[in-house]
DNA sequence: TACAAGCGCCTTTTT
DNA sequence: GGCGCTTGTA
């Protein structure tokens, strides 16, 4: 511990009471909080199940849990409780189940499930799922939750909408009935039951831990506050560690008041302020301070580095997103050849949707990546449709998972027969599996019907009659047997059936993986400990430790560094996003955080890209760059690149509004601060035409429906080089040998011959499938 | 009842 | 661009 500083050390030795450190990015601070585990351990004697770590993901934890390890010994690293607070929650349920009135195999309903649940409300109580959009409904049964408010208790929305109030209740019951719970509840019973003065269950989770720690504090909502308050308040031993420059989850409802309100909830607080960056290079740590310095309140504190400038950060100014892709594959490409580790690369961008024109570039130089987060592999339709049946078989009384396999594979079983099963369970509030049992008993439906259902609710008694004496992963084995699911995708020899095959087989590769690590954390090898898992593992949570380079979003990248960062889509618009109401001051100062915590993920170099056009959702986009580069001090920037004027006539901000050639759209409100006439001639015009909104040229404008075939890579004249021209009169498309194509089936080809004739059509070969005639409009270019 | 195609919708960040 | 739902047809 000698290589500690002085506030490190202050923080590793402070024993006993409350502890607010404010710990800079790059400070040191899990280093900081493993020595503090560390000495009450070793030190002070602490029983390790006496002592809780709350983290932010799940692979922290594990990171945490495997240094600690290495420093007390497997035995005692085993025995500590560290974990993301849905994940400790869910250990607490599982032992308290109870008190939350749920019994032992309650399951956790993730995002799709709920839309599911309300869905189905809307149904049954004939609302319109316009003026109830599920996603609406949820966000304010999100919010009461998250505010300590069970809606089956108290009313939602104010008292003001009956069938909103309903929504709130039903919602609740439904869960309830499924013997489910959602993420905001799994805190909230824990809430409940560690606030109640007299239950047995409160009274023990009080006593339980001697120490409570909690990183990325800034970070904690009301409820999660309320829980680790409840915990640790017979010793006060609570030791939060933040950043309020890092708060970036305040729409998930994180409250950044909370770790700056903590001295007055605990005035005896000592706080301890980390504030060297041992990270990164003293250009980078200037770049971050010039941008997060704008933000209206901090928490006053000084990060400071010792390190030498380093390379300037660079700051590239492309045409579009496929330069900038371009510009990022060949500057990682050039890094690789002077040895640096693609581990310790990674490319940040704001949102998902940017990341496919990354990856294609990456694919095309042959660079090895991974992605994080996405289109995630659980949410896969064949990967659900079994997690599904698992769930099913350990809980029966789960309906969503009962209404998505009750047909899958087909089996008969109609949407009239479903239906009509759905009737039989509102009446008598019953579960599905319930009605059911009930309709079967008394043979309610008709002759081949009745047998259908029987068959299905057979299989179902087989299956969990299996999963007595099978592992998890065998069960699977079994269900996919059983089920006649898997020999379905094998008759049906397609490429895409052979991917669910392969995808299917890595589900049952991720449940041995299970059964492989369970015991490292103690953990009793049950279906309900991989489900679980699976329900609350983070996009991070998947990042593997392979020789590849890493994409992610900003939000994904807080917590982890890399030598080389590839930040890109600096522009308005894009990065701050613009919101759907735009014009919140909080939300831009969140914005402005968010960029605060990717810059600082970088230790050497940082390469910052904005571009003149970016065609994302359909649409081409003309933007400016983002203000943030404004802030960025110019000693430590080195500026490269410009917009080509061509692509900057269009002007404006362009959310639809650069189609229609009209100058009539007003700059968002919370533009106007920002002054055109940067440094680079290149930004002049851009920022310029943005600022005055000016009217399209004319040879420029485009009809609504209306657009430009998109351009060869690093070519302008695909019209001269096209063979035919398929055009519809509105779209026009540019076809030629070579091109590649996606068809809905056959996926990826090659066009080999284009055909003339009133029906524009092509030949094409698929691989696995050999040439076929299409016409073109069945076809997608790219 | 099952499947395929078409249409209309939305489009941040995630435990 | 992509998805989920609805519609139409075998």
């Amino acid at each position: 511990m000698t290589d500690l500083n002085e506030p490190q050390r202050i923080a590793v030795a402070h024993e006993s009471g409350p502890l607010l450190i404010f710990a800079g990015a790059g400070s040191g601070k899990t280093r900081t909080i493993t020595y503090r585990i560390a000495n009450l351990l070793a030190t002070h004697r602490i029983a390790p199940y006496r002592i809780l770590a709350v983290t932010f993901t799940n692979k922290a934890a594990q990171e945490m849990r495997h240094r600690l390890t290495s420093i007390v010994g497997e035995e005692i690293g085993r025995d500590l409780w560290i974990g993301t607070f849905h994940g400790t929650c869910a250990k607490l349920l599982r032992r308290h189940y109870e008190a939350a009135g749920l019994t032992s195999s309650f399951i956790i309903y993730d995002d799709a499930d709920q839309k599911a649940v309300v869905n189905r409300l809307l149904r049954d109580l004939g609302l319109d799922d316009k003026q109830y959009a599920p996603k609406y409904v949820l966000s304010l049964i999100g919010a009461a939750k998250r505010d300590g408010i069970d809606p089956s208790e108290t009313p939602l929305g104010d008292g003001f909408d009956r069938n909103l109030v309903k929504l709130g209740e039903e919602y609740q019951a439904v869960l309830k009935r499924s013997n489910a719970v959602d993420f905001d509840d799994l805190l909230l019973r824990v809430l409940r039951i560690v606030e109640d003065p007299d239950g047995p269950a409160g009274r023990e989770l009080r006593r339980k831990f001697d120490h409570v720690m909690v990183d990325e504090f800034q970070d904690t909502n009301m409820v999660q506050y309320r829980i680790v308050r409840a915990l640790s308040a017979s010793t006060r031993n609570l030791c939060v560690v933040g950043d309020d420059d890092q708060s970036i989850y305040r729409w998930r409802g994180a409250d950044v008041r909370i770790i700056r309100g903590f001295r007055t909830d605990f005035p005896e607080t000592r706080i301890v302020k980390l504030e060297q960056n041992y990270r990164s290079t003293a250009n980078i740590v200037s770049a971050a301070l010039g941008v997060i310095a704008r933000t209206s309140y901090r928490e006053p504190k000084e990060l400071w580095t010792a390190e030498p400038a380093g390379e300037p950060v660079v700051v590239r100014a492309v045409n579009d997103e496929r330069a900038e892709a371009s510009f990022v594959a060949s500057t990682i490409q050039r890094s690789r050849q002077n040895g640096a580790d693609p581990r310790s690369q990674a490319i940040f961008y704001r949102i998902h949707a940017q990341s496919r024109v990354l990856e294609e570039a990456l694919r095309g130089a042959a660079i090895p990546y991974q992605i994080i987060g996405g289109m995630k592999f659980f949410e896969r339709a064949e990967v659900k449709d079994m997690l599904s049946y698992l769930r099913l078989i350990e809980n029966p009384q789960s309906d969503t998972d009962l209404m998505r396999v009750i047909n899958v594979p087909a089996r008969g079983i109609g949407g009239k027969t479903v239906s009509r099963l759905l009737d039989l369970a509102a009446e008598n509030t019953n579960s599905l599996i319930v009605a059911l049992e009930m309709a079967l008993a008394d043979s309610q439906f008709s002759g081949s019907a009745n047998k259908k259902l029987k068959s299905f609710f057979d299989l179902l008694n087989d299956l969990r009659v299996a999963k007595e004496s099978l592992t998890p992963a065998e069960l699977l084995e079994r269900i996919l047997e059983q089920t006649g699911y898997r020999s379905l995708l094998e008759k049906d020899d397609t490429a895409e059936s052979d991917a669910r095959l392969e995808n299917l087989a890595e589900l049952v590769g991720s449940l041995r993986e299970y059964e492989a690590e369970a015991p490292d954390t103690g953990e009793a090898l049950t279906l309900a400990g991989y489900l679980e898992r699976v329900a609350l593992v983070a996009a991070v949570d998947t990042m593997e430790d392979a020789p590849a380079v890493s994409l992610m979003t900003v939000h994904s990248a807080k917590g982890l560094e890399f030598d080389q960062v590839w930040l890109t889509g600096m522009e308005e618009e894009t990065f701050p996003y613009r919101g759907l109401d735009g014009e919140d001051p909080e939300e831009l100062d969140e914005e402005r955080r968010l960029a605060y915590v990717a810059i600082t993920r970088a230790r050497k170099q940082l390469f910052i890209t904005h571009a003149g056009a970016r065609f994302l959702f359909g649409r081409t986009k003309y933007l400016s760059p983002s203000r943030f580069l404004d802030d960025l001090p110019p000693e430590a920037v080195r500026r490269e690149g410009e917009v080509t004027p061509r692509q900057s006539y269009l002007g404006g901000s362009s959310w639809g509004g650069a189609s229609r050639g009209s100058s009539g759209r007003a700059s968002p409100a919370w533009r106007s601060g920002y002054t055109p006439g940067g440094r680079n001639p290149g930004w002049d015009q851009t920022s310029q035409a943005s600022a005055g909104g000016r009217v399209a040229q004319a040879s420029l404008q485009l009809e609504p429906g209306e657009r430009f075939v998109e351009r060869e890579e690093g070519s302008d004249e695909a019209h001269v080089d096209a063979d035919f021209d398929v055009s519809d009169g509105r779209e026009p498309i540019v076809v030629r040998p070579g091109q590649k194509v996606r068809h809905k089936k056959f996926g990826r080809g090659i066009v080999e011959r284009v055909e003339s004739g009133t029906t524009p059509t092509v030949v094409a070969r698929f691989p696995g499938y050999g040439p076929k005639r299409i016409v073109a409009e069945f076809l997608e270019f790219e």
